[in-house]
DNA sequence: GTGGTCTAGACCACC
DNA sequence: GTGGTCTAGACCACG
């Protein structure tokens, strides 16, 4: 269980802590019923503001993949596996086909976006392990 | 040269503009030498403050797509469409990236992306209007 | 009597034409008594609004460079050439002060901006007659 | 870190902050990684509109001297330093062939000129204070 | 608390 | 009329 946020890219810390859940669990590196570290534990181990952290916590039990525990902690759900796997598919459709879209409308032609989408993707299956 | 904003759909309204402007010279709507609306007819037209359109014409000027001719109002730069048309092919190169790369690393494998990929382009190809 | 003006260069348009008539005072080729363009007409040569010509030539008038002789038209003033070239000097003497006293103040070392002005000096005396 | 502003002086405000934050870092009164005053702080250290603060900043960032740090302040960057001195040494080279150009048209001669600048030069070499 | 965005309305120089 | 600058005060997301 291990986690990496990158301050300032843009997109929140808090928004980065709900997708490394989801995908942990949707990988299964988080199982249903496993507790994770807590709010403060969290919070230490990445150097950032406890209220972070709770706000990831907090939007995902909304979401129904995590769950407090009272006095236990903080636990994944059993259905989570399958939302977390819906969700991540359901994530990059919306974005490619915002993205594509954009092209089109844009009057970018067919080929060269398709030539774009390839050059990416093998771009992405080379180097395939260097997510920072 | 007829501009539209969507209020409170997360991008900043400057920034919409600025991309609308780009992509209107990008696609030859408007031509260099062109004077586009001054900055007080754009924002009554908009409904918008007239700070903000300014702010984006500020923008554009320090990408010399514009340049602001003294008392005159805003011209289109002689090379803005050069510009412009590499801009927007480097913005969707950018994110298609982006998408393709955060796809591969959830796990998700190659055909099931090219699908997607398809299935959002031939929608796009199809429902040209904007699905807001 | 040959004045040429750039627009958006930040300089006001009647600010050069005031510095334009000055010089050409200061090396004689206009001289007192002689009568220089209308309003009209020069605004006309020049592809520039009456009004701002009409501000150069009241600046001169209350500087004693130019008077109005009515009826007749405007013509330079008898003591104009001595005015025009202390004028010059000064400016110069003065933009330079300024010039020095920045780089300075900024820490640059004496002996980098005598380089700097020698070179500056050498530039402009090979390509002295490209004015524009 | 103490600025100070002259309103009304023909430089805009914002532009002024500019300048001294420029000149602040490449001093190395400012270094990479220092938090410069809130944009809130420093409007009302310089009884000035936080919008006007704001726009310096944001120039700054958009020159990449300074980097906004999510909730955590305003930071100089790290290649800030080079920039800035890189930065006024230019200004000053600029600013000061423009002076010896426009003497040299002018039609002084080169002795004279010089004479001016050595004693440009010994007056701000003596009297090292700000003359305002 | 921070920065980012936006509105409303003002003043200025320039043409 | 134009663009450029500034003020005053508001709301928001983020931590």
């Amino acid at each position: 269980m291990q986690l990496s946020i990158e301050p300032n890219n843009g997109i929140p810390i808090y928004e980065q802590l709900v997708r490394q859940v989801k995908y942990a669990v949707a990988e299964g590196i988080l199982v249903p019923g496993q507790l994770i570290p807590s709010v403060r534990d969290m919070a230490r181990q990445l150097a950032v503001n406890p209220n972070t952290v709770q706000r990831a916590y907090l939007q995902l039990q909304n979401e129904d993949i995590l769950q407090s525990l009272r006095s236990r902690g903080v636990a994944v759900c059993e259905g989570a596996k399958k939302i977390c796997v819906a969700d991540r598919h359901q994530l990059v459709s919306e974005r490619l086909a915002s993205v594509v879209d954009e092209a089109i409308r844009s009057g970018l032609d067919e080929e060269r976006l398709r030539a774009m989408f390839e050059k990416s993707l093998k771009s992405s299956l080379r180097g395939g392990d260097k997510p920072s």
